[in-house]
DNA sequence: AGCTAAAATGTTTTT
DNA sequence: CATTTTAGCT
């Protein structure tokens, strides 16, 4: 079949490697993607697997449906039934219909962090512990990584590993959370894959899901937990064909679990693999590619390579200082429209690249301010806004009334004159009995609980929206029971009386959230709400993506992660915040972030930009910024150093004395360097033409000989710094 | 019960 | 500084 003389010799290789273990070494812009969908399509139709036999399972689900249709492009119609997931994605397909063998009921409603925050905050409160004491979210966290870890999956003492603080007992938070989880018949994000692993641990279900499943695909194997890599450990213990692919250079989640000896002692697991390095790189250009192996090279913890550029010359890298990071936004705005206009680009082509999601909101403006249309990945994600997560807590209440998270932000939502108290007596009710909130209410004579006259009300209308989702037929079932909830509680209504701009736009959110239903209930026909639930549950951040429009995309570089771009702006290289402060404590957390770094820089095809601050606003106060350690890595030849001053004040009010004193300061030093002698064939103030930013003023000349620095404040606005030997420019009368 | 205004608190990265 | 939480008032 002639897909496969589209290969170079190492992919070749790698595809049509059928059985036994492979691993597949794949650095960045290798054609790993290509790789992964030509060897599914040769095993479908070279050697004749059939495609439900396949399971390949990648990062994101956007990274999923990607391979989903590129395999269909390759082979046609027939590709949809090779199943490719994510991995907690796969966890639910499993769970849903193996897990009634360890008592998992397959309505199980998943809890995203947001929803596990709660169910602390809870338990803290009946502890009486004071809230202020601890974070929540911190408590949250350490769940997940005990769960993750592989002492709890092999079901040994955790007690010493939970962490002991002075004022409350962090075993006892540990136990009431996972009671409170089953109660609600609720299931986090760890358990998915925890429980799974438990799962298969169970012989017959194992071999019921082996006698189907026999080729495995891991992408990003590198950014494996233990449970995961269980997970691919025990499907495939039956044929052993297990293909995993990554990069251990490209391992940016260790802080949440993952662990990168699953990669490195991949060899060492399965005695007979083949290993298979992919080192040509057909994405970026020669200097961006060598300067990303001059950072990554100071990793000591790393397997030595080095990938060989496969697309020539290109562009030097250019490293650009702003006086502030409302300087360095304008930059990298004013630098797109000037690539678009000269060098055709157009929006698409840009991404912004950031360590923090609070970097955003500065660009956001600059872009918004010039009428640039962008999306923001990740951060205030459509799905995590106040409406939507109101909508589809009733939509879980309704498929599961032990909910408690759904049922304690619906009761009164809109307002319906149910108050704090109320609740309190309701929960009390349901503590004593042993019963749900719901339970309380739908049979308060039972208990004999006293319903007033809102409650009665409320009672009455889920009581129908419940019956109602029971008896809908399957096929408009999702956008019915949706347009119930809508007008049946009031929500639109309440909206609509509110008449503000926030409850217009939350209107058009809501209206937004319908068309996605009925968008969902054609793809989808036979889909039930549960399924339906679990699917936009386990959504990412990069699914949000409207790949139709020409928008500039922002997105933190953990984010960035297996995608590319013609022109990338890696962003706030300063030290404190990439590397950020938080990992530069240790080595490790070093070396990560330089890997993050890394990653960042090999999504660029044609051009590289890296752009910092020298002083940052942050918590109010101003902080003096030295340039990132990554930046010092660069080898200086292949990088183009400028800078750039906001020409006007982008400060609003009465400025901060110590903004400028700093200012007063760098003015100063200024004057020193422009004094310097210098063995320039140029003066100041002189006029140049440089050949993309045309005509401007020589400002400063410093350093010796093959170092020779020029400052040019361009007619454009911009300011930049060029090292003479690498800038042709002309001098102009 | 529900609103407004003051206070507290927070910035790492996310499936 | 900007968002979220709480207190206090009506």
């Amino acid at each position: 079949m002639d897909l496969l003389q589209k290969l170079n010799e190492e992919q070749y290789k790698a595809v049509t490697h059928i059985d036994g273990p492979l691993l597949i070494l794949a650095g960045a812009g290798s054609g790993k993607t290509r790789v992964i969908t030509y060897r599914i399509a040769h095993l479908i139709k070279n050697v004749g697997v059939p495609p439900f036999a396949i399971v390949a399972v990648t990062f994101t689900n956007k990274a999923a449906e990607e391979m989903q249709n590129r395999i269909k492009a390759l082979i046609g119609p027939i590709g949809e039934s090779v199943m490719i997931k994510t991995f907690h994605s796969l966890a639910v397909y499993i769970l849903r219909r193996h897990g009634e063998a360890i008592g998992i009921p397959s309505n199980f409603t998943i809890y995203d962090d947001h929803d596990q925050e709660s169910v602390i905050k809870d338990i803290l409160r009946d502890m009486h512990i004071d809230p202020k004491a601890v974070k929540p979210s911190m408590i949250v966290e350490k769940i997940s990584r005990i769960k993750e870890s592989n002492h709890y999956i092999e079901g040994g003492d955790i007690t010493p590993l939970l962490p002991k603080f002075h004022s409350f007992n962090f075993p006892e938070i540990f136990t009431q959370y996972h009671e409170k989880l089953k109660a609600a018949n609720a299931l986090d994000f760890s358990d998915l894959l925890v429980r799974t692993v438990q799962l298969l641990r169970n012989k017959d279900v194992l071999h019921m899901l082996q006698s189907r499943w026999k080729y495995f695909m891991i992408d990003e194997y590198q950014d494996t937990n233990v449970a995961q890599y269980l997970i691919a450990k025990y499907l495939s213990s039956g044929t052993k064909n297990i293909c995993v692919v990554g990069d251990d250079d490209q391992s940016i989640y260790s802080w949440r679990g993952a662990d990168i000896r699953n990669i490195l002692n991949f060899e060492k697991d399965y005695p007979n693999a083949t290993v298979i390095t992919l080192h040509r790189n057909y994405r970026s250009t020669e200097p961006i590619l060598k300067a990303a192996w001059h950072v990554i090279k100071n990793n000591y913890k790393r397997k030595d390579k080095k990938l060989t550029s496969h697309r020539g010359d290109g562009e030097p890298i250019i490293v650009c200082t702003a006086n502030n990071e409302y300087a360095e936004a304008e930059y990298v705005i004013n630098t797109i429209v000037m690539l678009k206009h000269k060098e055709g680009y157009t929006n698409r082509d840009f991404t912004i690249f950031y360590r923090t999601n609070a970097q955003s909101r500065i660009f956001e403006e600059h872009l918004r301010k010039k009428n640039i249309p962008y999306v923001v990945i990740g951060s205030v994600k459509f799905y995590e806004r106040k409406e939507i997560k109101d909508i589809i807590a009733y939509m879980r209440f309704i498929a599961n009334q032990h909910d408690t998270v759904s049922f304690l932000r619906i009761i009164n939502t809109p307002a319906r004159g149910i108050g704090a108290s109320t609740v309190e007596k309701i929960r009390d009710a349901a503590y004593i009995s042993g019963v749900t909130e719901w339970d309380i209410i739908a049979n308060s004579q039972t208990y004999s609980f006293k319903l007033s006259p809102a409650l009665t009300a409320f009672k009455d209308i889920m009581q129908k929206l419940i019956d109602k989702a029971k008896e809908t037929p399957q096929h408009y079932k999702l956008s019915d029971i949706c347009i119930s909830i809508l007008h049946d509680t009031q929500y639109t209504k309440s909206l609509e009386e509110e008449n503000s701009i926030e409850s217009r736009g939350r209107l058009e959110n809501i209206d937004a959230f319908v068309n996605s239903i009925f968008e969902y209930e054609h793809l989808h026909p036979q889909a039930t709400l549960d399924e339906f639930l679990q699917d936009i549950s386990l959504l990412t951040p990069a699914d949000e993506t409207n790949g139709t429009q020409d928008t500039i995309t922002l997105m933190t570089v953990h984010n960035a992660k297996g995608l590319e771009f013609p022109v990338v702006f890696l962003t706030g290289m300063e030290e404190g915040l990439f590397p950020h402060a938080n990992s530069s404590d240790t080595e490790e957390g070093i070396e990560e972030e330089r890997r993050l770094c890394y990653v960042g820089m090999t999504r660029a095809k044609d051009r590289l930009f890296l752009t910092a601050a020298e002083i940052r606003r942050s918590w109010g106060s101003i902080h003096y910024k030295e340039a990132s350690r990554f930046i010092s890595e660069l080898p200086s030849q292949l990088c183009q150093f400028t800078s750039f001053n906001s020409s006007y004040d982008l400060w609003d009010g009465p400025q901060d004395s110590s903004f400028d004193k700093f200012i007063a300061e760098s003015v100063n030093k200024n004057k020193n360097i422009r004094n310097e002698i210098t063995s320039s064939q140029f003066k100041v103030h002189q006029r140049v033409k440089h050949p993309s930013f045309g005509i401007g003023v020589i400002t400063t000349i410093q350093g010796q000989g093959d170092n020779v620095k020029l400052t040019i404040q361009f007619l454009n606005g911009f300011t930049k710094t060029f090292l003479e030997r690498y800038t042709p420019l002309e001098p102009v009368t």
